[in-house]
Order: structure tokens, then C-alpha cells, then sequence
DNA sequence: CTGTTAGCGCCTTCAA
DNA sequence: TTGAAGGCGCTAACAG
């Protein structure tokens, strides 16, 4: 049984109230009162309750945060910076990690509740428009994080920006041929098709470069480093191949290498790589790629949410952050034709 | 606002504890009272204030779990089987990441109390003694996954089994001259020194085969890739070179696989090597690994600790969990001599 | 079976 | 500056 605050009230010889001020910070206190109650508490090892607070208080000092956490190293680095931002204010994290649409379903219905959480976080989910409206009537903030929807706050990698660094790079490399791998682009409407906005990046590049920007080196399919290889093959045995290929993916990036190898050619000698993501393997393998901030993308969706619950507003917002560009040992100029 | 319990009982007609009887399932009431209260609460969306019943009950309703959960995937994973396993229960979960000691020492003092969680879930780190002293005061269960201490309940992989299952592997292959290379062993008195026991696995394998232990088979240094080269260098350069090592990590075992290649010894022809962890890369690699439920190991965790939280009783105890061999591409029968 | 009442521990007016 | 008292929403005796 821990001390409670009319223990401390108690042993000081002073009133409940006092205790509450003392502990609160609160000016209205003498230095002498505030010294004897100081003493109490440190004799008792006193410390408020937390959940006699929030019930008092009317907030519950906790932020939930519902991410597909354990599907991708992405998704915990996101989360990273969610903790990490959070362990220095007074907000407990509750994780809700999801990775079935019932867990998915059941999380949105429950979670966002002023009575449960005082904010919350999603991780890489765009939501639909009824989704949205959920979040936003349930009266709390909900900020996105790698994700985008009209009516929310959102924070997002900057997907064109990164498409754009990638290209520019194999560009002043001196590459002119240069294709686009990638799964097959989402549904225009979704604001979140990320291989989209990277294929958007790579064209503006080519055109501000006056590089031409050609039909048969873009090559879509599903997802995954076998179908990227099929893909690779085709771009690889054209009867003018590119010198260079950008893989909206790293995990395409490696199908990318594997046809390479496959057809002789040398990377980067022959053939320019260059990847998305920078996973662990594309260290391991020296792969050129683009690497997006993900602790910081965790720790402004928090940065904003705080905010959004200190001033009781939550206004739709999008902010883009920027990428980096790893430069490692797939990338070269290309073949002196 | 949401709705109150007295909304509820006012909109039914019944007073407050019939509506409380009716949340909690109490048989105390009629059908008839029962739908009528259970109308109300569909038309006001009603739902309980979960920290209003906390503070009633006396309970927080929450686990906590300290992890240093970013710094290695299997960590994630473990976490994962926590959460997992708590998503069906009525906890929530909250999440302290260290990845500094001032972090661990801060959570391991502010975290373990009574008005904070219900129960404390501690991954990958062992405690000292006075740590585990503290845990016990706090009148809290708290129990150690990955790792191990005298004075509390424990879930942790069989390492001497896992030694086994891959030294035992590599004997049914053939081999006889087996190299066991790890990172320096921990002092003897932890009981958490993983490479130490899967040493003694090693060692108990070979020796119920009645294959000999050779002492300069026995290889240690820094952890990582680069040390590990190294030291697989010397044992590959052996007068009576090994036909197979056994790595005490996955991560050695890319050192073991680089200091083959450069000595010119194919594997799994000339050398077999086996592995320990199965990261992502060793199945990019068809590295033969030893496998750790990982997922299980979290899971075990929470079920251990609810049951300790239901009888109000934490024994110390220990649980070994099994491991499991994944055969792939790096070991195959000694070269025919 | 059901309603009334007294807390759970803290914060916050309102008086003094 | 300080203390007393009411209330946050719910549960759990205790009467009926």
C-alpha cells in the first residue's frame, strides 16, 4: 500500500490541498510549508497516483499508438521515434499492433476514445473517408504518420523528393538511360501510392535533365524480389538496355541485381542500381538506395499530436519529410559506349 | 462527453448498480431489467471510463513491458508474442524502450509500483541482485523473459540444446572435427551467458558421440563479423583444419563465411557452418541456423505473469524453452577424405 | 433482485 | 497562504 497524498497532508500538519500544490508546482505556497511537505513525501516515498490523476484531471495521459509494428523494420523505427519523443513528457505509449484487418477493425472501433487515450498515433495506415470521420468525431487528435488523408494531420516521406534524388544522381553520373522498376501504382486517388510519387520524382528529374523519358523502361508488377527479377530481365534484354535501373524498392532492387547477374552484366560497371528503402540487407550488399527518415517521421507525428492536445485543435495538415540518398557500391558512371 | 453510468441508469430507470451489475455480467439481475439497461446503453454508445474503474477496482488493468526493443529484431519479436498474447485479455500495454542505462535505471525505478501496472514484463536484460530485490518490493509480479535470476519467474531459450541440436546436426552429417566460435564467455556466475551454454551443448554433443573436444577448437573474441573472420582465419588455417564450425550467432557465422571464401574453401563442400538466431539474412543466405521461439518466448511471459497477477504469488521459476534447427545451404557431409 | 451510499486518490473551487 | 469540501465515474458492501 503506497502513501497516498492524505498520508503526506498528514505528517506535514497541513491540508490536502497543500500537498496537491506542492506537487503541482504551484506558487501559492510558502517556501517553509512547501520544505516540510517536501520532507514528508521523500520520508514516505510518496508519489502521486496516476490513476486517481487522470480521473481527476479528466485526461487519461496516454497516447495510443496503433501501428502493423512487427511487419516491417520500418514500422518499428517509426515506432522508435513515437517512444522515444514521448518517454520525455508526462504521456504513457500504449502500442496496439496490428496485422490482420479484424485486429485492424477492432483497434479503430475501440481505441480512439477520449476516455482511453488522449491522442492518438497511426502508423502507416491510410485510412478511409469514413475511417477518418471516425477519428475525427471521436474528439480526440489522430495524427497519420507515413500515411496521407484529406482531413487529418498527416506526416509523410517526401516520395517525390526521393524518386527526384535517386534519378539525379544516376543523371550526374552521367547515366541517360534510366529505368523504373516498381509493383503496379495504386489507385490515382490514394494519396499514399507511394511507387507513384517516386515514378513522378524520377520523370521530373529526366525532364529538367532534357533526358528522355521512354515507355519501355517503365516495368511494373507485384511485389517481391522474383516478379522484380522477371521485370529486370525484360528491361535488361531490350535492344537498347539502360545503363541504370531505379527499383522503387530495395527488395526489387535485389530481383534488380539477381537478373543482372544473371545476363552478364556487371554492377556497376555494366549496370547502375539503385534502391528504396535502405533495409539491413542493402548495407549488407552495398546497394545504392534512398533512406527516409523514419524516427524523425515518429517523433513529429508526436510533436504534432502534442500540440494538437495542448491547444484542443487538430486541423487537417500534411508535412513532407525529406530523404537521404545513400551512395554506396552499386552505382557507377555508365559504360563509356 | 461521453456517457455516464448515471446517464445509463437514468435513461433506464434503474439505479446506478443494476447498470454496473449489467457491465460486469453480475447473474444478480432479471432479463427483464437487463435489456432494458442494455437498450440504453446501445442508444448512448455507452462504454464504461476504463480509468474511473481503476481507481475503483484498485487496479491499473495494465502491463508494463521493458524492452530494449529496437536494438535487434529478435527483441521485436519477442515483443510481439507480448503483445499478441495480451490482446485478448483485458490489458493494455505499455511500452519502455531503453537503449541507454539512464533509460533502464529510470523505468526499472518509476515503472515497478503498484498504481502504475498490474505487472512487469522484462525482456533481454538480467537483472542484478539488488535489481531483482527492488522488482520483489515493489509488490508487483514481474517476470524475466530471454534472460535469467534466481529471485524471480523466468522464460528463456535452451541454449544447451540449442548447442546440441547443432552440433548434433553436423555429427549425423559426418563430421567429426567440429569448430565452436563465439564472443568471450560471460562471467560464469551469470546465469544468462547464451554462448556459454550453447558450448556446453556443443561440448555434451560431441562428447555422447565420442568425438573429441579440441580445446584448439575452441575459438573466442569481440562480437561481429570482422573479429569473427578473423578467428575463423585461424581455425581455417589449422594444420588439421575443422570440416565444420559451429557459430555462437548468425552474425559470427558471416565472418566464418567470408574467411572461407577468401581461403578458398567452398561451402558447404570443403566446410559446413552453422549459425544461431536466424536473422533476416541468414535465410538470404541459406545460412543452416538454430531457431528460438521467439514470439513463444513472449507469450510464455505474459501468460506466466497474469497467472501470477490471478494468484497473487510470484515464484521464482524458470522455464527453458526449446530451440529448433533450420537446415538450409551451408552444411553437407565432410569432403571424403 | 434492486437502490442507496460510501469510498478509490487526487484536483480545484470557495472561504477563511 | 491555507484548509475544507465537492466531484471525477465506477464498484462494492449494505439495506431493503
Amino acid at each position: 500500500m503506497p502513501a497516498t497524498i492524505r498520508d503526506v497532508a498528514h505528517k506535514a500538519g497541513v491540508g490536502l490541498a497543500t500537498v496537491s500544490r506542492v506537487i503541482n508546482n504551484s506558487p501559492l505556497v510558502s517556501e517553509t510549508t512547501r520544505q516540510r511537505v517536501q520532507a514528508a513525501i521523500a520520508e514516505l516515498h510518496y508519489s502521486p497516483n496516476p490513476t486517481a490523476r487522470r480521473l481527476s484531471l479528466g485526461k487519461t495521459l496516454t497516447i495510443g499508438a496503433i501501428v502493423p509494428f512487427f511487419t516491417r523494420p520500418s514500422f518499428v523505427e517509426r515506432l522508435r521515434g513515437v517512444e522515444g519523443t514521448l518517454a520525455d513528457t508526462a504521456y504513457d505509449l500504449i502500442v496496439f499492433n496490428v496485422e490482420t484487418v479484424e485486429r485492424r477493425d477492432r483497434y479503430f472501433a475501440e481505441v480512439p476514445r477520449r476516455d482511453r487515450v488522449d491522442g492518438l498515433i497511426v502508423v502507416s495506415f491510410t485510412p478511409t473517408d469514413e475511417q477518418a470521420a471516425v477519428f475525427r468525431q471521436s474528439g480526440i487528435p489522430v495524427v497519420l504518420v507515413d500515411a496521407r488523408h484529406p482531413a487529418l494531420p498527416s506526416v509523410m516521406e517526401d516520395c517525390l523528393h526521393g524518386g527526384q534524388l535517386a534519378t539525379q544522381h544516376l543523371l550526374n553520373l552521367g547515366h541517360r538511360r534510366i529505368g523504373y522498376l516498381s509493383d503496379v501504382f495504386d489507385d490515382p486517388f490514394n494519396f499514399t501510392s507511394r511507387s507513384r510519387f517516386r515514378y513522378e520524382g524520377y520523370v521530373a528529374a529526366l525532364e529538367a535533365a532534357g533526358a528522355p523519358v521512354r515507355a519501355d523502361y517503365l516495368k511494373q508488377g507485384a511485389h517481391g524480389r522474383e516478379p522484380a527479377r522477371a521485370l529486370a530481365t525484360e528491361l535488361l534484354t531490350l535492344p537498347e538496355r539502360p545503363t541504370a535501373i531505379f527499383a522503387a524498392s530495395d527488395t526489387q532492387a535485389l530481383g534488380v541485381l539477381e537478373a543482372a547477374r544473371e545476363v552478364g552484366l556487371r554492377v556497376p560497371e555494366d549496370l547502375s542500381v539503385v534502391g528504396y528503402d535502405d533495409i539491413e540487407l542493402a548495407e549488407y550488399l552495398g546497394l545504392t538506395t534512398v533512406r527516409q527518415l523514419l524516427y524523425e517521421s515518429g517523433q513529429r507525428g508526436v510533436e504534432i499530436l502534442l500540440e494538437a492536445i495542448a491547444l484542443d485543435v487538430a486541423a487537417p495538415s500534411y508535412e513532407a519529410l525529406p530523404t537521404e540518398l545513400i551512395v554506396r557500391r552499386t552505382t557507377a558512371p555508365p559504360p563509356t559506349a
